[in-house]
DNA sequence: ACAAATTATGGAAACGTTTACAAGAATTAT
DNA sequence: ATAATTCTTGTAAACGTTTCCATAATTTGT
């Protein structure tokens, strides 16, 4: 496997061969208009025989940019981002650019990490994947590149000044989520919410859980709600499972008969908990995810959720960072209806309300 | 958010900054030892002050190649590649590298891709996930750069010459995985397999199966086994749903007991296909899985699958590559065992054998 | 103290493109 | 025919690094 010596050849290999200026190759190339349509094909010929693949890092030096697009992502692992990637890919790609992963550890500063990303590979733009936004304003200012958020968590009554975002209306969702499971006539509802401190996600999906209930008159029972602890990983099975055991252990005093799970990842370690305590879902205990991960409609029970419209998502946060950079189009906020499914996790108790 | 126009600053800026010369700063910044501590410190503290980031391309460009690993993944959509990537981010990021994640479609040629890509990002690396082997020498000798296999299936008896992999003997782990369903006194043991023309792991798979089925003295029988079909994406939740309906069809005729699953997620379709049926797993039929997929721990029942040391195969396959890449070593072939986790998913028959 | 060896620095060329500019060839208008 | 356009092409200068080579500054040896 030693390197054979071969150097791959140049423009201007191309050019001696041709018999022309090493300019006509380019332009020939990229297919530039003023140029003699016979020497586009003659050159081009030269080109596909010798196989010849231009230099990226050439190109994007004298353009000073590349066109690659920054996909940065906090907590990689999450398997609802993971099914975003191949979206990025071929959304980007239709358009002529490179999407380039990168995974951010959860507590890191993000901004920081892809300014850095920013200078040192030229990136065109930057599309963050779980981006939590502690201080409204102060930190996404210091990028020049265009960016979008995607998935992130959005307070309505204060909305991101300046900045263009893709989410679905996680504390509103959220609400519905649990009315639904107020409309089956579940009153006492647990709640697996994020670490206490999130400022993201988990808070506007919590916040909606809280909505839902006051909406209705349910007092909002504090012993209910089971935090993740401030060092684990978000969204986690393990983390799910964990928080439903403390939830479970103080059952005899804290009653509940649903759980709303700020996600599916976490409702599935909540199954687990529950099963291992002898009790049945849903039967016993009615639980509802959030995000429409695939597997959930193949768990037993199958899982009643909220998806989220994930290929949408994926399609216009690519071509709103898109536009962006290309058109300098204005920034936009965008939100999208999640769906509710019903599966089976969900049992009806005395039908109590309705419309 | 439009370009503020600030031009990121260079080498030269600094330079002109600090009063040196521009190679004094270029020494600086990439710790070269001949340069007086003194200056170096001098220069760095502007580096810091100015906030400078050294332009990738211009390197690359340079130094005529990047420090780029492609990471070429056929199938990306599969949980278990998707559990590999932050692995590498870390282990190659340890070294100095970056992976370039690139999906390959299912049935692309992967080593024309990797090929243009060699060449067009200059990569110094690639590892392919998934790659299939129909022709066992032809395609890889193209390639320039080191690369290694990852997770492909082997067969032992003709071993690639001059590749580099890293695997578990997919055909070896999965008699093992039969032979277990066999020890707990299953006899009709039914399999999903890949689709019917597939060379790689599920070829090794099925194989396996069939190895373990004749080692003790049980009868192949081809009803038993369920391919998918063609056009279908292999180890997909779906068509394991797919495969597990068209067995349970005929069961009545062709009964069977086990259900040996070429990998999880696919035994995950087969869970619902069974449950619908009105059968339950393991009381009716055992379950068998092979990957080791971390949400098996919480389906209910828990999965019985084979285990793959995910972590440990991406730090070898990145080191097997980074090894070749700077010190020439030679090519390996690596294989990993792969673990059996007892989980519930399995019920012994009448303890037929022992040894 | 002076030559020799060593060490630290700066200048310039190269890496493979794109592109502004100039020049040559072909076309059109007069 | 000749001047004025318009097309086509080639040359050279960037882009921001690294690195070879030469030179200047320092240290060492005698």
């Amino acid at each position: 496997m030693k390197d054979e010596g071969k150097k791959p050849c140049t423009i201007r290999d191309i050019a001696r061969e041709a018999g022309v200026g090493i300019s006509t190759v380019s332009r020939a190339i990229n297919d530039d208009p003023r140029i003699k349509a016979e020497t586009k094909e003659r050159v081009l010929s030269i080109v596909r025989e010798r196989n010849f693949v231009p230099n990226m890092s050439a190109r994007n030096l004298q353009a000073r940019q590349t066109n690659n697009i920054g996909i940065l992502v906090r907590g990689i692992e999450n398997s609802f981002f993971q099914s975003m990637y191949k979206g990025f890919e071929t959304e980007l790609g239709r358009r002529g650019y490179t999407p380039v992963l990168h995974a951010v550890e959860e507590d890191e500063a993000i901004v920081d990490e892809a300014l850095t990303l920013e200078r040192e590979k030229r990136l065109k733009g930057i599309i963050f994947l779980g981006g939590k936004i502690e201080d409204p304003d102060i930190p996404f200012q210091k990028l020049v590149v265009p960016f979008v958020l995607c998935t992130v968590a959005q307070d309505l009554k204060a909305p991101l000044k300046g900045i263009s975002t893709v989410s679905v209306d996680d504390e509103g969702e959220s609400r519905s989520a649990v009315n639904y499971l107020i409309e089956k006539g579940h009153e006492r509802i647990a709640v697996i919410a994020g670490k206490e401190d999130d400022q993201a996600v988990g808070a506007q999906r919590l916040k909606g859980y809280r909505g839902a209930l006051s909406e209705n008159g349910i007092e909002y029972d504090e012993a209910l709600v089971s935090y993740m602890p401030k060092e684990s990983t978000e969204f986690t099975y393990e983390s799910g499972y964990l928080a439903a055991k403390r939830l479970l252990e103080k059952r005899e005093k804290h009653y509940f008969s649903a759980l709303f799970c700020i996600s599916d990842s976490v409702a599935f370690g909540a199954y687990r908990a529950i099963t291992e305590t002898g009790l049945n879902v849903p039967s016993d205990i009615s639980v509802m995810g959030f995000d429409g991960l695939p597997i959930g409609k193949y768990m037993t029970p199958s899982l009643t959720t909220m998806v989220q419209p994930v290929s949408d998502m994926v399609r216009s946060a690519a071509e709103l960072l898109l536009d962006e950079i290309e058109d300098k189009k204005c920034v936009k906020n965008l939100f999208y209806d999640a769906q509710l499914i019903e599966r089976e996790s969900v049992k009806a108790l005395k039908q109590k309300k309705r419309r």
